[in-house]
DNA sequence: CTGAAAGCGCTTACAG
DNA sequence: CTGAAAGCGCTTACAG
């Protein structure tokens, strides 16, 4: 493979003036200028990126590390709205994302900073959500920036992260299901573990309580984002007779999918008897019957702002602290009407 | 940040003693070791990659560019399935992907041969299906390894790909319909100028011929793969009144779930009237009413087999020109029926 | 506008 | 087992 020094040799000047041809940025002679790319050409001579990198302490790489925690995770709604975000934001500024694998959330951070102490990028977009505070403490002792989607654990301003309010969100949703009557409403989060789960659930309590409505332990239950918890969270709320939930609310659309095939197969009408709510519009979620009303997340806009932010952080060479929540929507469409009584 | 010169300093060695401690490939007495490990916690040293790469010339790395082709690129099928199969094995050898965005068939090979140019990677893997004859004569030009997901337009052997049988998966589903009786099949492509859509009509007419149907140029159609591109393709055939086609099949799911609407407006019954094939076993194909048949595409698998291929070959030296179809499969669920008359 | 030199932070063949 | 030196392929401050 050719090298700047080989061309110099050919166009006959130092390697210095090859690389000024190549970076663009010094003013060199017509007449040099031709005879560089000239040899250039003729020895299909490219620059080498890691030595360009070496020397200037700037790959033009954001990295971000995949936690691959549950299965159906790639195929999930995160990962490909993430990844848009990521490469659409990236592509535009001539970046480029470094994508690392990792099997669960310990490994995660593991990852995280050996992709950082190794220098291999320029700054990292951190998707774990289950950051504690010793982490988060851990990532700011190093030099590299980078920026959270998900809120971390304790937020002291000195640090960028961009999420949606889950909180607020779900208490909207549940605020839709009262406002069309529903009295007993149901709460089927994803995994308790997770930062989410709880968002959601202080959500639905808050909107409950606000609302001056009855709660009840038997009405929250954890699906763990698989349909099969759905399902099985009904059979047990079902049990409860006269106090069966009339309205769920569901995390996931996959889980909303295992309610919705639940009531069906008890012969339970949707939405004439009972309304169900799914999170993330999915593509599923369109399609199933009826159509599912879900809580949109816009996690690819997440992920873009999340980018944008960090590689303005590094090419000004200091991160701006943004605490950012992105807008959710509520789609409504025919999985959930008013209350019937009952 | 902390250089190997640093952490020589302190712990009294020289740096190539300290590089050889942390390559650990060299014999160190356990009394240095010790010291340099010392030296290296107290100063929070961690080996600079890029600086590792270059002298080593081998980046860890392998690439892929990401042609953003169409809307719905990211969370359709081929997307999320490929990151994962190249996630996984990438990360079980203790690589990490590259990736770039492009978007546009043209760019993506611009952006193909930035990276392999500028040496980002030890390897590529392509994920462009409409490689030209050129393009591929260009890659052989060049020495980075890299293997094709999708089959090369010309192939003499000196290659390696991954690719799906797409002319026979899909001759096998259009015979499965021919099995229950149909005998006005109508085939509804994606994008024409995609070779994946060139062979799955081959295989169309393969099956046809060989079951002495009729064929007629009203039944063949193109979606590109979006859903109104099946409903589109309905209506026109539907004018056909008596020719109109007992049975569909569709390059994608999406686009069969087009087919199937259309079909529910005009009050045609599926399977009951008209059966509809879709392709690559989407998320919402097992949750449309009735369930889709769907001809599953593992391209996990596809790009699992590809990197497994390249980083194999990167780290012997040579590649192996490994020609493999990954196998498909018809899942029969409730969108076909038998041939009914009419 | 161009050259010569030093440096980016590692690795490794060569000696001892 | 360890050191000294040269090299990986660029960039850039310094001179002129």
């Amino acid at each position: 493979m050719a090298t700047i020094r080989d061309v110099a040799i050919r166009a006959g000047v130092n390697p210095s003036t090859v690389s000024r041809v190549f970076s663009g940025k010094a003013k060199i002679s017509e007449r040099t200028q031709r005879r560089v790319l000239a040899a250039a050409a003729a020895l299909d001579f490219h620059p080498n990126a890691i030595a360009r990198s070496l020397s200037v302490r700037r790959t033009h790489t954001v990295a971000v590390v995949v936690p691959h925690i549950f299965p159906g995770y790639f195929e999930d709604c995160f990962f490909p709205q993430v990844m848009r975000g990521l490469l659409e934001v990236a592509y535009e500024h001539g970046y480029r994302i470094l994508v690392g694998g990792s099997n669960s959330h310990k490994d995660n951070i593991t990852q995280t900073f050996e992709i950082l102490g190794s220098r291999q990028a320029d700054g990292i977009v951190v998707l774990s959500n289950r950051l504690d505070v010793d982490t988060v403490g851990a990532l700011r002792q190093q030099s590299t920036p980078f920026v959270l989607v998900g809120r971390p654990p304790a937020d002291n301003g000195a640090l960028a992260w961009v999420d949606a309010d889950n909180e607020r969100y779900t208490q909207e949703a549940i605020d839709y299901l009262i406002g069309l009557g529903h009295r007993r409403i149901a709460f089927v989060g994803g995994d308790p573990e997770v930062a989410v789960t709880a968002e959601r659930l202080t959500g639905y309590v808050t909107a409950l309580e606000r609302a001056n409505l009855p709660r009840n332990q038997a009405w929250i239950d954890f699906g763990y984002f698989a349909e099969d918890g759905g399902y099985q969270a009904v059979q047990r709320m079902m049990a409860l007779g006269v106090d069966a939930p009339s309205a769920y609310y569901a995390a996931n659309d996959l889980m909303a999918i295992g309610i919705m095939r639940a009531l069906r197969e008890r012969g339970v009408c949707v939405p004439d008897e009972v309304s169900v709510i799914g999170t993330n519009n999915s593509p599923e979620s369109a399609h199933v019957s009826p159509p599912l009303t879900t809580l949109q997340v816009p996690y690819a806009e997440m992920a873009a702002v999340a980018v944008r932010v960090l590689i303005e952080g590094i090419e000004r060479g200091a991160l701006e602290h943004v605490q950012w929540y992105v807008p959710c929507t509520l789609l409504t469409r025919g999985s959930t009407g008013p209350y019937r009584g009952g």
